[in-house]
DNA sequence: CGCTGCGTTGAGACTACTCAATATCCGTGG
DNA sequence: CCACGGATATTGAGTAGTCTCAACGCAGCG
């Protein structure tokens, strides 16, 4: 199943072509399975290879020296999780499974021979690791100008426009496999002020969120709380 | 001077060839002169081009709808400050300059050429995208964990390493033309308390800080209160 | 049955915020 | 040459958002 980062890739350049799904398939080495809460790349580790998640959720994350944690990205099916480690080579964070994951190994041989000879898919690599750059954008935005509340309210925003394109949301209805201390350390915030902040949007009447299943009661009202605008995404198109 | 960016190349990957030095310097299409305080690409545009920063400082933010703004990097001579509008197109945020600048351009057209045919040279310019990304990972990182103290520390810390590489800092002593206002916007804190961050950061007679001019008097101090690791900044070799 | 992990709630403390006033510097026009 | 306005920096006072510490509830599991 590369056909999940294939077809979120050609929803943004349809000219991604039949040989170019081939040369990527081609590109993995293996696949393999890894329980949760594994850390699958760690910080200051000079990798070899980039993992594809196929199934399950993962997160990055970096820590400081006395221990305070923060998440830095999520990663859904579809998702690279550690392909800037191709070009970056050292790891300057960790990536750990949330869930039980299927992942697929790239050896950077490989992704090289891909650089060496198909330019146009190079550039959607590189592409993905931009799209990624730009959510933690959001992020940074987020986490100085906008109060927990609204962070809180914008990361399911984008969770649930994220996992619409790789068909993970049911209804209004997905899953979201974080515990309120990993909410916390996503959103900057202490443990017990993520569990009033998940409160407050019950509250309001904008989500449920009970044993990791999240659905959206009012999508207007929690865009409108978010500021949310999915253009940074780079969902659609740029061609014509 | 192409110069400054391939130095920076170079110091980290030192198999970059003149050649690579001359397809990059032809890669440039004119020059441009800039005054402070102009925005050169601006949210939602979709951008042509590619700027490096050839002599003064910019920096890029987003804004939310209520005009609560966020400053999401700050560039010095030797950056590109929007490369990753090459493979993504459509600006998420504007870049502005903070002093008179002058600027090569790098039109889209020539890029693409460069990933046609160069693709070690396409690998370092991806590379330069992502140690942005790193910065801003570190940033996050900052803005969730580190106190406004230690987030003022830690961004004068990476400034300072990073000006040192381009041969901008003069025995501790360095430019920042930052107003306090920005400073606040960097950091997620207001103009009020960014005033009395950095009166905090003089008491403690790690720095002073006047005229736009920053010297560091503890450096020592200033990296263990700020928990400063430059790895991240990817500023050596990764050879052998 | 008693851990253990997770979620929930309360109370008091602290960081950083807003509003507001004052200080300083600088350029401009009278 | 001086008065003035504008931009920036500084300081004070009260407030809001978030923190820490602590306790308790509940479910799953060995």
């Amino acid at each position: 199943m590369t056909d999940l980062l294939f077809r979120k890739l050609q929803r943004r350049d349809r000219r991604l072509s039949e040989a170019e799904e081939k040369v990527l398939a081609a590109a993995v080495s293996h696949h393999i399975e890894v329980e949760a809460d594994v850390e699958v790349v760690r910080q200051d580790e000079i990798s070899q290879q980039s993992l594809l998640l196929e199934q399950g959720w993962a997160c990055r994350y970096a820590s400081l020296p006395d221990g305070r944690r923060q998440i830095l990205s999520i990663h859904v099916p579809g998702d690279f999780v550690d392909l800037q480690s191709f070009p970056l080579k050292r790891m300057d964070h960790t990536v750990a499974t949330l869930t039980r994951c299927r992942i697929a190994v790239y050896p950077h041989a490989n992704l090289r021979k891909i650089t060496e000879q198909f330019p146009h898919l190079t550039r959607m690599l590189w592409l993905t690791t931009l799209i990624d750059a730009a959510i933690l954008r959001q992020w940074l935005l987020g986490s100085g100008q906008r109060s927990a509340l609204e962070r809180a309210a914008h990361l399911l925003c984008e969770l649930r426009s994220r996992l619409d394109v790789v068909g993970e949301v049911a209804g209004e209805t997905f899953d979201l496999p974080l515990t309120q201390a990993e909410l916390g350390e996503t959103l900057g915030i202490s443990q017990v002020h993520a569990n009033r902040v998940v409160g407050a949007l019950r509250n309001r009447r904008l989500v449920t969120w009970r044993d990791e299943k999240v659905r959206i009661l009012d999508w207007p009202g929690l865009q409108e709380l978010a500021a949310f605008d999915p253009v940074y995404l780079a969902l659609e198109s740029m061609e014509r």
